[in-house]
DNA sequence: GGGTCAACCAAGCAAGCGCTAGTGTGACTG
DNA sequence: CAGTCACACTAGCGCTTGCTTGGTTGACCC
């Protein structure tokens, strides 16, 4: 057994468990995979995590934790400017979702196996980092720079931006940072691009 | 065993299928929890489906098959300007999206699930599907309602609505035409709703 | 140099899984 | 009225699942 501790082994045994749940899925990736990802037996699993869900609990901790911190950064590192500061958003958001992807598709899209303790907990961080992205949206809105209902826009945004890591190609043309500006544009009523 | 027959019972089957892959996931619904639903018991089952990956692909298919028509009908319904396709095809998506809510969300989160002879088969279903949303959002860039990149746009428009069924509330306030209205108003540059 | 501790292993249990085999119905059909 | 058919049942096989148990190893520590 062992505390919620995060041994550097732990955070290395996330980021596999990470890479796994996303080619497989949660419920197809057996402990016996995980364990031999790892290079050790699936009993020595049990060490480092109490059980299953709480693997999948520390990739999506681990994975919101970074989206928070990037974003925040990215937002200090600019000006005031409403416009800016959805470029900044839209930029980080999706630098996160691209770099460290694996984190973030499992949030996305196992979300729901987790266990309510679970999701309790990790609702907090969510709703932090979607609270910068209202706070943007907002004043973005209050300067005219978009237009809408806040909630809808909000929603709509994300939506482009997650869906994103379901046909994004990284070795593809574009950069994320192409892609961020692409979408800002489209609803900024500005200049297009290009 | 059975054919690949569209018997009323294997449509209704397909429907009590399709809820509790969305309220499960597919691989954690179980053979003997669909039999139960259905009213029989888990052997029987193999009856009307050859096995349970057969059983997906004829959620999807279903549901992929109505979104089609829909979206057809839709379009044959309004006349040629660009902005009113583009209102309509947006509508029919949320419509078909949010009424005909199981098979979709199925179709969109359990895609992976499918083995690869039946996503060969259901691509062409969906490629024809999107092919409609290219041709409207062509017509639209033509014309100058919209701007940017065309294979871009036309993911992000998709990303915002697809996302809907993850934060879209049928008992709320708002009707699945009042979105659709509300997210083209926000791409297109014309004066805002409300 | 005995004690501690994180990390790992071998072995396996109980439960649940998808699916099969063989059989029994009652409703149509020639 | 024999034959066929869709539909359902019982019973269970063979396998995989998450997880437990009890024990071993090697690095560090006073």
């Amino acid at each position: 057994m062992n505390v919620m501790n995060a041994s550097p082994r732990r955070k290395e045994l996330t980021r596999l468990a990470a890479q796994l749940f996303v080619q497989e899925g949660f419920d197809r990736t057996t402990v016996r995979m995980l364990a031999q990802e790892m290079g050790i037996k699936s009993g020595s699993l049990f060490h480092h995590f109490r059980d299953k869900q709480e693997i999948l609990a520390a990739v999506i901790e681990e994975g919101t934790q970074n989206a928070l911190v990037i974003a925040r950064e990215a937002l200090a590192r600019c000006d005031s400017s409403p416009l800016a500061r959805l470029h900044a958003m839209a930029r980080a958001h999706l630098e996160t979702l691209l770099t460290d992807r694996n984190a973030h598709v499992v949030a996305l899209y196992e979300w729901r196996r987790l266990d309510p303790e679970a999701r309790a907990h990790l609702s907090h961080l969510r709703d932090a980092y979607e609270a910068l992205w209202e706070e943007v949206i907002d004043a973005a809105l209050a300067e005219g720079v978009i237009h809408g209902d806040r909630f809808l826009v909000s929603r709509f945004v994300m939506g482009a931006l997650n869906w994103t890591v379901r046909w994004y190609d990284p070795d593809g043309p574009r950069s994320p940072d192409e892609l961020a500006d692409e979408l800002v544009a489209m609803i900024t009523r500005t200049a297009p691009a290009a």
